[in-house]
DNA sequence: GTATGTACCTGTTTGC
DNA sequence: TGCAAACAGGTACATA
């Protein structure tokens, strides 16, 4: 599942095999991808056609290709979703079994859409090219040099939420996805039922820098599988390289204190956590 | 303004 | 063996 790394790895294989490349044709094979373009599949192609990538920008998981103007010019939004892929290829490649949009550049390549359950998709972002309004609503992500601490220290302390759910809270922090939130949370020893409003300034604090830190070191493993052809890794490759400490290690041992890693229900999806180094709130 | 629940998707795994 | 249910889960939207 794409969260911020892996998006940021696709963000850094588009700046460096599109840029500059002019669209020549752009095929829709499913609707879907494009379902937030109003006016449809054909006038989405339509619009695109013609327009040159001139940067690739990225905040949390979306990401989007600057159209002809890169401070005042249009923008492709991209969310890669659950499954989503973006692949450079050679036109004579034969499609992918999930391929959706099908970009033909003057450059000889192609850039494809590819997404097997479809909870991704692409839009044309009409003076979007700096930060697109669609968007505008999503946080600064961690990454970003001008992510307030101070300020995501004071909103989590406010809310009285899970601290889980905050961290998933696009509007809170960007990019963290269930994968990072429980593997931030173990680092940080916390549990994600937690309280914002239970928490000390120092524990959200550790927590924002553990966050940052699983996901700077996950980005660095990310490169490391980069393929020249290929702009994206096949959205889960990364991970199987990855040490994990607590997403999908249930029933293992916890690498601080051997405990076994427990995993429970969670907005009809699983945490995953250690049930000795992270106290839940009442146990 | 804030918080919570659900629909959207399809391929794979699990259970009877 | 075969089929159905469970599971994976980010986001927009509806509801409270």
């Amino acid at each position: 599942m794409p969260e911020l790394p892996e998006v940021e790895v696709v963000r850094r294989g588009l700046e460096a095999h599109v840029l500059d490349s002019v669209i020549e044709g752009v095929e829709v094979l499913h609707p879907r991808p494009v379902r937030r373009h109003l006016p449809g599949a054909a006038d989405f192609a339509r619009a695109l056609t013609g327009r040159r990538f001139v940067a690739a920008r990225r905040r949390g998981k979306y990401l989007w290709l600057a159209l002809d103007d890169a401070d005042a010019g249009d923008a492709m939004l991209v969310h890669l979703g659950m499954s989503g892929q973006m692949l450079v290829q050679r036109p004579e490649v034969a499609a992918e079994r999930h391929l959706r949009v099908r970009f033909g550049l003057d450059s000889g390549t192609e850039l494809r859409f590819v997404d097997q359950r479809m909870f991704g998709g692409l839009a044309l972002s009409p003076g979007g090219a700096v930060v697109p309004t669609e968007i505008a609503h999503i946080a600064l992500d961690p990454l970003d040099p001008d992510f307030d601490d101070e300020a995501f220290v004071a909103r989590v302390r406010r809310s009285a939420s899970g601290i889980k759910r905050i961290l998933l809270n696009q509007t809170v922090i960007s990019g963290v996805g269930n994968i990072y939130a429980d593997e931030g949370l173990w680092r940080a020893q916390l549990h994600g039922e937690k309280p914002g409003t239970a928490l000390t300034r120092p524990q959200v604090r550790l927590l924002l820098d553990a966050v940052r830190n699983v996901m700077t070191s996950a980005l660095a493993q990310g490169g490391t599988s980069f393929d020249a052809l290929y702009v994206n890794v096949n959205g889960e490759s990364g991970y199987f390289d990855r040490s994990l400490d607590a997403y999908g290690q249930e029933g293992r041992p916890c690498g601080r204190c051997g405990t076994a890693i427990r995993r429970v229900a969670f907005m009809n999806r699983s945490s995953y956590f250690c049930p000795r180094c992270q106290r839940g709130p009442r146990l």
